[in-house]
DNA sequence: ATTATCTATAGATCTATAGATAATGC
DNA sequence: ATTATCTATAGATCTATAGATAATGC
C-alpha cells in the first residue's frame, strides 16, 4: 500500500476524480478484486478493471503484465497472512496441539472475514487450477498441511487412526475455508463472535469433548494475543 | 436421459465417433458439465461444449437457448435431489430432529461425491449469482432452511439460544457444501465411508455429544433405507 | 415433410501493442 | 529526461442467426 505525495509525475488522467489515496497499483488491485468476486476472473474485462480503478484500458498494462499478474497478486497477498499465523503456531511445543489448532481456526476466520471484500472467494474460481498459479496453490497446500500437523498433534483422549485422521483434516480445513460460503451469504456477521464459533466447531468436528473448550478458547485468545 | 434408437433422423454429423448412447441434449448436458467445472462457465466457449459433444458450434442452438440454459439446467438438476431427500426427512415426526439430521446429511455428501463428475463445484460459480439463476439459488435456499429446521429440532441436551442456532446452522450447511471443496482435491476417497464421517462431523458441530453419534449412525442409515 | 445437422458470417467484443502527449524532475 | 497516462488499432476471438443439406418418416 504506497501512496504517493499529490503532485503525481505523467499525464493526467482523462477522467478526474478523488483521490483514494492508494497507488495506481493498489487501485487496480483493489477494483480487480471486487470485480472478480463479483463477475468471476474470464467475465472480468481489463477495461473494466482499469476504468474501475479510474484509467484507461491500455494504461493497465504500464503497472501489470496483465490481467494474470492481477489475480496471482491477490490470492498470495491473501493467503500470505494466514500461513504467516499457522508458521508461527508451528513452533511452540509447551503449548497444546488443540489449543495451537483452536488459534489457528480463529485467527484463520478472523482473517477470512476482516478485510472489506471477501477474498477467500479467490481461492474458488476454476481458473486457479492453471499453472500460472501453482505458487498460490503450494502456499496453500502448506497451510493445509499445517492444519493436519495441529490435529494430529491434537489429544489425549482423542487419538484416531491415520485414515480417520486424514479424514478429519480434510472436514476441519474444508469447514475453516467453508466460511468463505458463509459469509458470502451472510455479510455482515460479527467477526469476532463468529470466529471463536467457527473455532470451537472445527475442534468439535476434531474430536475434543465439549467441557475442554471453554479452556482451549481462553488459551488460545491468550496464545494470540502475544 | 433419452436415448434414440439407431438410425437417427437429421443430417448426419460431420465428425462421426462412437455412438455415446445418450441423447443430443445429454450429450451437450454432459460436455457443458465437464468444461464448466475444469474451465468456470464464462471462459467455457459454446464452441468447446459442441464439439465436445461431438458436433459443431451452430448445432448447440438447436438443442438449447444458450449456455445460460446449459448452467441452469445442469444447477437445479444437482440440487433436486437434495432437496427431495430434505422434504422426505421434514415429515416423520416421531424421528428424533438428530437422527433426520444426521441422515440428510449423510444422503446429501453421497450424492455431493457420488456423480462421475464434482457438480456441485457448479454451485461456486460467481456467475451463479445472475438473475438468471434465481431458481436455482431459491431451491439451494429452501435446502439450507431445511438443515436449519431440524438442526433447531435436534435435542434434547442441546438447547441454543437462537443466534448461536443461527451460526451453527450455517457451520453445518458450510461443512456439508465445503465437501464439494474437499472432493475437488481428493477425489477418490470412498463415499460411504466419507459420507457417514461427515455426517458425524456435522452432528458433532450441532453439539452432539460423541457417545451418541453410534445410535445416530444406525438409525440415520436405517431411516435412508426405507 | 420433418428433423438434426451443417457451412458461412455479421456484429460485438477483448487483449495487448505502438506511438503520442502532458505532467514533473533536474 | 522521465514518467504515467492517453488515443488508436490490429488481430483474435466469441455468440447467435441465416440459410443450405442430408438423413428418416409417411
Amino acid at each position: 500500500m504506497t501512496t504517493t505525495g499529490h503532485g503525481r509525475v505523467g499525464r493526467p488522467r482523462a477522467a478526474k476524480r478523488a483521490d483514494s489515496g492508494l497507488s495506481a497499483r493498489d487501485e487496480l488491485l483493489a477494483a480487480a478484486a471486487e470485480l472478480f468476486i463479483a463477475l468471476g476472473y474470464a467475465a472480468t474485462t481489463t477495461r473494466a478493471v482499469a476504468e474501475r480503478a479510474g484509467m484507461r484500458q491500455a494504461s493497465m498494462y504500464h503497472h501489470f503484465g496483465g490481467k494474470e499478474d492481477l489475480l496471482a497478486e491477490l490470492l498470495e497477498a491473501t493467503v500470505r497472512p494466514s500461513l504467516d499465523v499457522a508458521r508461527m503456531l508451528a513452533a511452540p511445543d509447551e503449548v497444546p496441539g488443540e489449543v495451537r489448532l483452536w488459534a489457528l481456526c480463529r485467527a484463520d476466520v478472523a482473517l477470512l472475514c476482516g478485510g472489506p471484500h471477501n477474498l477467500g472467494a479467490l481461492y474458488f474460481l476454476p481458473e486457479v487450477g492453471a499453472e500460472r498459479f501453482a505458487d498460490f496453490r503450494a502456499l496453500r497446500y502448506e497451510l493445509k498441511a499445517a492444519y493436519g500437523r495441529l490435529l494430529a498433534a491434537t489429544g489425549p483422549g482423542v487419538e484416531l487412526p491415520p485414515e480417520e485422521l486424514e479424514i478429519r483434516a480434510d472436514l476441519v480445513f474444508g469447514l475453516i475455508e467453508g466460511v468463505i460460503l458463509i459469509r458470502r451469504e451472510a455479510p455482515h456477521r460479527d467477526v469476532v463472535t463468529f470466529a471463536a464459533a467457527t473455532a470451537d466447531a472445527a475442534l468439535r468436528v476434531a474430536g475434543c469433548p465439549e467441557h475442554v473448550l471453554p479452556k482451549l478458547r481462553r488459551e488460545g485468545e491468550a496464545l494470540l494475543s502475544l
